[in-house]
DNA sequence: CCAAGAAGTATACAGCTGTAGACTTGACTC
DNA sequence: GAGTCAAGTCTACAGCTGTATACTTCTTGG
């Protein structure tokens, strides 16, 4: 039992919410399943959160804000994602990454407001800080689209495809994706 | 009230299930909201298709196969996907379309399985198909990714700035993403 | 030492979920 | 026209959902 207090209490229930959530999605998490797990009663999150959706908001914003970044090099940018990516959706690679607890959330539509609000705060607004100031209307969205159908299929769906594929050769192939879109 | 009609029931269930389905995903929709919008109680839709994951099973089944071609002509395969993808996600587009019912229903694990098996079936055997026998082992499967992607972040998740971005200027950036997915 | 206020819990509610078993209603054949 | 089998419905269950109100327990400051 750990003793009374209400920040480090806290903390554990946001550790909690951002496994479930990331796990099974917004709508498959029940509050009493995140309270448990941090050790705490259902009703002690909804007086910290006010609700299960703000809780969701909390935790939005903290994953997105402690993203890591990738780099700050325009040049090496699209050789950096294609490698992080095919690296963190590998099958046996750790699973709390912000673009799973996007994908499993994204269909209830009020999760989907408060990601994409976190996502243009904070991932596209970084991505867009890195590239040169030119041309950088929708590249950053589009690669960030393609991110998100690679985590899909490859990790959600579970395409088999995807699954055995040479890693060197996808990486290979979404270098060149994201340099089309992030160049120029 | 309609007459007697197993099969004519039958069918007015399985259009109220993609419907659904495809409109709130997997967990957000309940049998008996199914069964009412068909006219009919939710145990029947049990008793025609043991559960609702069977349902959902026949739903993905239909939708995937009757999945309109895009083109026969391998040459123009990239620039009819972009104008097709750019097309269907539109804002005022239609929303029945198979990618929706997946995204929105992957973040079940058995919705997923089932999904799984209907594209490496269906989609992704009609792409492989139309391509040159040559060297296709990734490409098709990075293609629906590239396509579950920005269905995400242009219809879910709704990025603004997908939404604002000019169509054209997508759809040739797109374009040169296919083709270089489905190339050599 | 002991009050006061914070930290946390218990109970409850109204409504939903998927589905099992027993039931009724209808259409069609003889 | 009556009987029969399929088509369809009713009731019920056990368990879950988010959250509001009222309660208890602990810790700390005077």
């Amino acid at each position: 039992m750990r003793p009374r207090n209400a920040a480090a209490t806290r903390e554990a229930i946001l550790d909690s919410a951002l496994e479930a959530f990331t796990r099974a999605g917004y709508d498959a998490v029940g509050v009493r399943e995140i309270a448990e797990s941090a050790g705490v009663t259902a009703m002690l999150v909804n007086r910290y959160f006010g609700s299960k959706e703000g809780l969701f908001a909390e935790v939005v914003e903290a994953a997105m804000a402690e993203r890591t970044v990738l780099t700050d090099d325009p040049a090496t940018l699209a050789a950096d994602i294609a490698a992080a990516l095919v690296r963190r959706t590998a099958p046996d690679a750790g699973r709390l990454d912000p673009f799973l607890l996007m994908l499993r959330s994204a269909p209830n539509p009020r999760a989907a407001e408060i990601l994409r609000a976190g996502i243009e705060r904070h991932v596209e607004k970084h991505l867009i800080d890195v590239l040169p100031a030119k041309k950088h209307t929708e590249g950053p969205a589009l690669a960030l689209a393609v991110i998100a159908g690679f985590w899909v299929m490859r990790t959600l769906i579970g395409s088999t495809e995807l699954a055995r594929a040479d890693e060197a050769v996808l990486e290979a192939k979404l270098r060149k994706v994201f340099a089309v879109l992030l160049a120029e």
